[in-house]
RNA sequence: GCGGGGGUGCCCGAGCUGGUCAAAGGGGGCGGACUCAAGAUCCGCUGGCGUAGGCCUGCGUGGGUUCGAAGCCCACCCCCCGCACCA
């Protein structure tokens, strides 16, 4: 059997037993403090994968965690349904997509059959919630599932939906105009997941600046509005198309026929006419601030699918409209605009001549490069008042010249603005983007998008001042979000298709799915309890269970439901609210854990934002961040079957601190694999020996270490510091039990070994609870996962006996060491102990001046010793073997008596005819090889014969 | 640009609350055992010099703090990831 088998088969049998004795379902315990630990639940649209792994199995430690330390725990799980991907993916089957399909088929094996039923977006979004719900099981999540939910259940809409008239009550929606990617056959907007290979559709605006021609206004479009001062002439390109439309004010606007079919779905036009190219070479146009003349002009390198298909030509800043006229033959003005200290005064002309060609794509570089520097670091020219008609030079004066470009571009906007000759064009700036269905995507202008306003000041004041209330693990990630939260911009959160929760005031629009799961968690507290018909779930009814507000007995009359279901539901939500562990994956920092705090702050106020954050970083396979393009997402199934679920919870969650990736791979799986077997065969070894009874030493030793191992492991446990757990449980600890084999040539003591296996299998129960239960039910009848936490009060502490054994083992290592450098067995050894008391006396000093970063120099003075002396201290204490360092602070032993008493024991166990000990002070004693003199506290010198 | 995370030995990759760190663990390479042989498995070696617990070089580059720096501080170079309506 592989060892995969060997513990999936007891993790499952012990998974029925905690079902059947319902260990995970948790009920108010008035008198008993609770822990409520969420986690982000999945989206539905595909079965759960490693990643998903890593963020519920680190909430399950921890939920495991602190109900051995004596809370009431509770651990629930949903279902987020919401959402456009799901539909998308159901109509990509109902089409037959190749590229879908086999996602299905290769990577999560899902039958052909499975496959067709999900044209049904409902039947797909099920299917993968009761596949989720199967793996979260076998993965051993202690989850109370009475309380599962999906976002499209009634219940839930009503929750939310009572939740939106809130926010909308205190202000916090608007309305406004919005760009969005958009497929103009399809008719809706779209999204990665909407598009041939998944590419994001990524927005960018520009500026359409009109310039005025008789009775037209050619539209050039430009991302550098600011470089208008030196616009010499136009450019558009001879063979295009453009078409003669009449915009919002009725003017007669030219741009070309591509441009024309996408800044249709953003501005309102209607088309007049058409002219070809050529026929507007030879137009004369004016600048609108400096209402100069120029000449519209032929030129290829315009490209009439990009921006409007007319150019305003700045050939002193731009060196590919600079090489367009001179090729021309053109007389043009060079107008310079902007002045840096990295760039000459025309920076258009200068980078043709350093670029040593007239090719666009070569140029490429120094164009980025003028951009770049010209945005960040240029100023505005003060000769700019010149160029412009008087009524302007003020505004120009007190606005443009001579300030920053990033600051002058938005002032150039304004001065547009108030000559009416702006407009703001949106592009898909990574296009060209094709939906699904084969057409090209455009930026289409939402008008009245409904938005949550989160640039609110007062309210994003508040939530920022509140994040001090709240634990962040890890501590960086509070940082990283204020930043965030200062930042937030106003978000569109309605859509128009997919499921999901409507928009109560609006019910054609979706709540998106971030959306409608901000306050989710309150629901889990009392979802298992509302079994009433969805039209009694009115605002009344939420405004009394959430918010406390009007009386059981209004709304018990006013809604036909007993006074004391109220109640208890009432005090349900009271009961667990708020949330004392939130986990989700780092990658939620930026959006859904700031509108959960944002949320619930308007909802409850304060005094219900979750008490603590953490966010865990990604898991990687195969050196990348998992990914459908990179083929390599993992189902959390295959892991199971392939490693077992106990070292897919360590494998995932352990080997490395919280915030860093983790990397998934079988080397690893297999490894963690094998040192749980070795644990399992020990322990049960040791169960089965028959021991002795005497009390030694060593016995002691193994005592007082464990000690400091539940010290550690606790702490660890509580700072989710799961790697150190990991470390401590299931390697240090196994070493030490190995050593105290050794140490009593396997003579081990019977109560203190079942004493120390106890501890130790409840300090292993969170990460690893299915094998801990396994060998627990070796010496108990009851369940180890509801046992408590061990206490270092169960085992006694003695540091003389741990500094004699430490120091005994010391001297082993040495002598191993030694021998084994010099190739040579000992038969014979000398040891020289140091007790020159001074000399000890001084050691002690030092390392509580070192623990106290003391300077050397200090030391030297309150000790009265020279620089020697000090330093050579300093070094000694250094080489010491930490533990024993610090155990030497605070006790000693005699370290002649302590070897003689135990040569039978060192002899043994070092295979040694002989081993004499001299002190290193005995005048009489010889000096052998000089180590007498090599002997320090703690240090002996040792010859090996 | 802004924000986040990094640069470790032949390679991958831990370590990063300063001291058993010449640096865990893999992989690869070399040598050995087993084998008719190959494979698998197991053992040893894998910076240099030394051969009594030592010295030198060393964790992107250059400085600094310290008795002591892979780890802390400063500057620089380089790499990766995110930046919104998408779950």
């Amino acid at each position: 059997m592989s060892l995969a088998n060997f513990f999936n088969e007891i993790a499952f049998k012990w998974q029925k037993e905690w079902e059947n004795s319902k260990v995970y379902e948790a009920n108010p315990e008035t008198d008993k403090p609770k822990k409520f630990i969420t986690v982000a639940f999945p989206y539905t649209n595909s079965p759960l994968h490693i990643g998903h792994g890593r963020t519920y199995i680190t909430a399950d430690i921890y939920a495991r965690y602190l109900r051995m330390k004596g809370y009431n725990v509770l651990f629930p799980f949903a279902f987020q349904f919401t959402g456009t991907p799901i539909l998308s993916i159901s109509e990509s089957v109902k089409r037959g997509d190749e590229e879908i399909i086999s996602t299905f088929v290769n990577i999560y094996q899902i039958p052909k059959e499975e496959i067709e039923k999900f044209s049904d977006p409902t039947y797909l979004a099920e299917y993968f919630k009761n596949n989720m719900k199967n793996t979260a099981k076998k993965l051993g999540l202690g989850i109370d599932w009475r309380r599962e939910f999906t976002t499209v259940d009634p219940i839930f809409e009503k929750f939310v939906q009572w939740q939106y008239r809130k926010l909308m009550e205190l202000g916090y929606i608007k309305r406004e105009d919005s760009p969005v990617a958009y497929c103009p056959r399809d008719e809706f907007p779209v999204g990665m997941h909407d598009t041939k290979g998944d590419v994001e559709p990524e927005i960018t605006d520009l500026d359409g600046i009109y310039f005025p021609s008789g009775d037209y206004f050619f539209i050039a479009a430009t991302p550098r509005p600011e470089t208008i001062f030196g616009a010499v002439a136009l450019l558009v390109n001879p063979e295009a198309d453009y078409v003669i439309a009449t915009d919002s004010l009725n003017r007669k606007v030219i741009i070309s026929r591509q441009a024309y079919d996408k800044l249709k779905y953003q501005i309102s036009f209607r088309e007049e006419g058409e002219k070809k190219g050529k026929d507007l070479v030879g137009m004369i146009a004016k600048n609108p601030v400096t209402e100069k003349e120029i000449k519209v002009l032929p030129s290829k390198f315009v490209d009439p699918s990009i921006g409007t298909g007319v150019v305003m030509a700045v050939p002193s800043h731009e060196p590919l409209h600079y090489i367009a006229l001179t090729e021309l033959k053109e007389e043009f003005e060079l107008i310079p605009v902007i002045k840096t200290d990295e760039l000459g005064e025309l920076p258009g002309v200068e980078a043709v001549g350093l670029a040593q060609t007239r090719n666009p794509a070569e140029l490429k570089d120094y164009i980025d490069t003028i951009y770049r520097i010209e945005y960040h670091k240029g100023i505005m020219r003060e000769d700019l008042v010149d160029l412009v008609p008087n009524f302007m030079k003020e505004f120009v004066k007190d606005k443009i010249a001579g300030k920053l470009v990033k600051d002058a571009r938005e002032k150039t906007r304004e001065l547009l603005d108030m000559l009416n000759s702006r407009i703001t064009i949106y592009e898909i700036s990574n296009g060209p983007v094709y939906c699904r269905c084969g057409a090209e995507i455009v930026v289409k202008v939402i008008k009245g998008q409904w938005f949550i306003d989160y640039s609110n000041p007062i309210w994003k004041t508040s939530v920022l001042k509140s994040l001090d209330k709240i634990n962040f693990i890890p501590t960086d990630s509070k940082k990283e979000m204020e930043k965030i939260i200062f930042n937030l911009q106003p978000r569109a959160f309605t859509r128009s298709r997919g499921l999901g929760v409507r928009l109560p005031w609006d019910e054609k629009e979706i709540i998106d799915s971030l959306s409608d799961s901000t306050i989710y968690t309150a629901f889990y507290t009392i979802v298992h309890k509302l079994k009433y018909p969805i039209s009694l779930l009115s605002d009344k009814f939420w405004d009394y269970i959430l918010l406390d507000r009007g009386t059981a007995d209004e709304i018990s009359k006013e809604l036909g439901i007993p006074k004391e279901q109220l109640e208890e539901i009432k005090s349900e939500f009271k009961y667990w609210y708020p949330v004392d562990s939130r986990h989700s994956g780092r990658d939620l920092i930026q959006n859904h854990l700031p509108y959960y705090l944002f949320h619930h702050f308007a909802i409850f106020g304060e005094k219900f934002l979750p008490r603590q954050i953490v966010t865990n970083g990604f898991i990687r396979v195969g050196g990348k961040k998992m990914s459908k393009s990179f083929g390599n997402i993992y189902p959390l199934n295959r892991a199971i079957d392939e490693y077992g679920v106990e070292t897919v919870r360590i494998a995932l969650t352990s080997t490395s601190s919280i915030s860093d990736d983790i990397e998934f791979n079988s080397n690893i799986a297999k490894s963690i694999a094998e040192q749980l077997k070795k644990i399992h065969d020990l322990i049960s070894k040791l169960l089965e020996i028959e021991g002795v009874n005497e009390r030694r030493d060593p016995d002691v030793w193994l005592l007082s270490i464990f000690r400091r191992y539940i010290e550690d492991v606790d702490k660890a446990y509580e700072n989710l510091d799961l790697r150190t757990v990991y470390m401590t449980v299931y390697y240090t600890i196994y070493e030490t039990i190995k050593d105290y084999i050794e140490l009593t040539n396997a003579k081990i003591n019977k109560d203190i070994i079942k004493k120390v296996i106890s501890i130790w299998l409840r300090l292993m129960a969170p990460i690893t609870p299915h094998l801990a239960e396994e060998l627990w039910h070796k010496m108990s009848n009851t369940f180890v996962v509801k046992e408590k936490f061990p206490s270092i009060n169960e085992v006694e502490y003695n540091e003389k006996s741990l500094l004699k054994v430490e120091y005994l083992r010391s001297i082993i290592e040495d002598v191993n060491r030694l021998s084994s450098e010099l190739g040579k067995e000992a038969e014979k050894v000398v040891i020289y102990v140091n007790d020159d008391n001074n000399l000890r006396e001084l050691l002690k000093k030092a390392i509580i001046a070192i623990k106290d970063r003391k300077s050397l120099r200090d030391f030297m003075i309150e000790n009265n010793v020279d620089d020697k002396t000090a330093r050579r201290i300093y070094e000694l204490a250094n080489v010491l073997p930490s533990t024993i360092r610090d155990l030497i602070v605070t006790t000693d032993i005699d370290e002649e008596e302590v070897i003689v008493q135990n040569i039978n024991f060192l002899m043994n166990k070092l295979d040694l005819r002989e081993m004499i000990v001299y002190s290193s002070t005995d005048e009489k004693a010889p000096n052998i090889l000089g180590k007498k003199d090599l002997a320090l506290p703690y240090k002996p010198g040792i010859a090996i014969l």
